[in-house]
DNA sequence: TTGATTTCCTAACATACATCAATGCTTCAC
DNA sequence: GTGAAGCATTGATGTATGTTAGGAAATCAA
């Protein structure tokens, strides 16, 4: 069975094909409804996923104020964890749910380990994906402290542009960190400047 | 000689006695004065360097506004790099400069894989540097788009309390993203609920 | 279909933070 | 030591964003 995990471990990974029904032996896949909760603050997160179809999202929910703020969002083909929980075996401080019914390969550290030993190509990519995320979250504090929303925005929809019209506005705004109702106010700024 | 460097991979890394002469034969050490530039925006960064004493900093010149924005701090037993130029090849888009004069042990990526591969200690430990990387950011993010200035500040005297002295408030407000002024009458604030 | 919910927008008002400017204070170079 | 530069503070004022409230359109559930 052709599944888009595989694809992507022979594809995008170049895992040997000698090491990939080994892999693929040692994940796991699941299906998720629309609005399903995956993980939730206090569970320690035992798994990382991929998802083959759909759309997950990392939040977390302000204590006092009960807000939502949006860590990450997670399509087609991308991989999504709280590794605070997963790798140090912290209680999770945040939420992971299905904003689509959504698939998704499941699997562990530990396979990332045993992959790892095996196929130095997964070895290889794990570390990339390391350190795309590292890259991706240093830029986006880089724009969080000196940019302004309006910025944040614009960089938001030139990132995603597939994802923009699959979420609401408000869930846009919960990760730029500001309200939807200053999001309308930079996207009615935005319409008029352009259409002079 | 019992370097800084050498300790920390003996006692902290855990690398195993024999691999120790190896790996110190492929770094090299330098002195920066205060205020030495290490790293510049156009240039690409070849090297991943660990604080035997002293200061540094990672932050970016915004284009149109000349502000700068502090991404990181880096203090004695510390890594600190430009990870998107190293690792991917870019062009860094910031600078790294010493606050104090600063004696470094500087190495390579090549470096790394070469002693990963020796030394299993040693790859644990840069993947444990890279996840918790992770997990510093992604904290980092979660308070910038959901907490105030004052519970920002407060976290960072928390969780930096031997380098607040260090540094004057002016860097901390960059790291904060918000101006001098804005941090002064945080800390005004602060001092009148506390004396009540 | 129909009522209920969600989403998005708008407006009036409130607030946190930025900006500009002035003042001591400390630090540093020479 | 002395002047210059950098730093922290404060006040007056401006602006971006938050808050609250309401309404229209789209979406969802029964």
């Amino acid at each position: 069975m052709e599944s888009q995990y595989y694809k992507y471990l022979k594809d995008k990974i170049l895992v040997k094909p000698e090491h990939l029904p080994f892999i693929m032996s040692l994940v796991s896949r699941k299906h998720l409804k629309k609005n399903e909760i995956l993980l939730s603050p206090g569970q320690i997160c035992k798994n990382m996923f991929f998802v083959e179809e759909g759309l997950l999202r990392l939040y977390s929910v302000g204590e006092d104020t009960g807000k939502e703020h949006i860590l990450q969002f997670a399509t087609e083909n991308w991989f999504i964890s709280e590794r605070g929980s997963l790798y140090f075996g912290n209680p999770s401080e945040f939420f992971i749910d299905a904003l689509e019914a959504t698939t998704l390969i499941i699997f562990d550290q530990k396979f990332i380990e045993q992959a790892s030993e095996i196929s130095p190509e997964f070895r290889n990519y794990n570390e990339y994906i390391l350190q795309n995320h590292i890259r991706l979250l240093q830029k986006r504090i880089n724009s969080l402290i000196g940019a302004t929303a309006e910025s944040r925005y614009l960089d938001f929809i030139k990132l995603y542009p597939n994802l923009t019209p699959r979420i609401p506005q408000w869930m846009i705004a919960s990760y730029l960190g500001i309200t939807p109702e200053s999001l309308s106010r930079v996207r009615k700024g935005l319409a008029q400047t352009k259409s002079k």
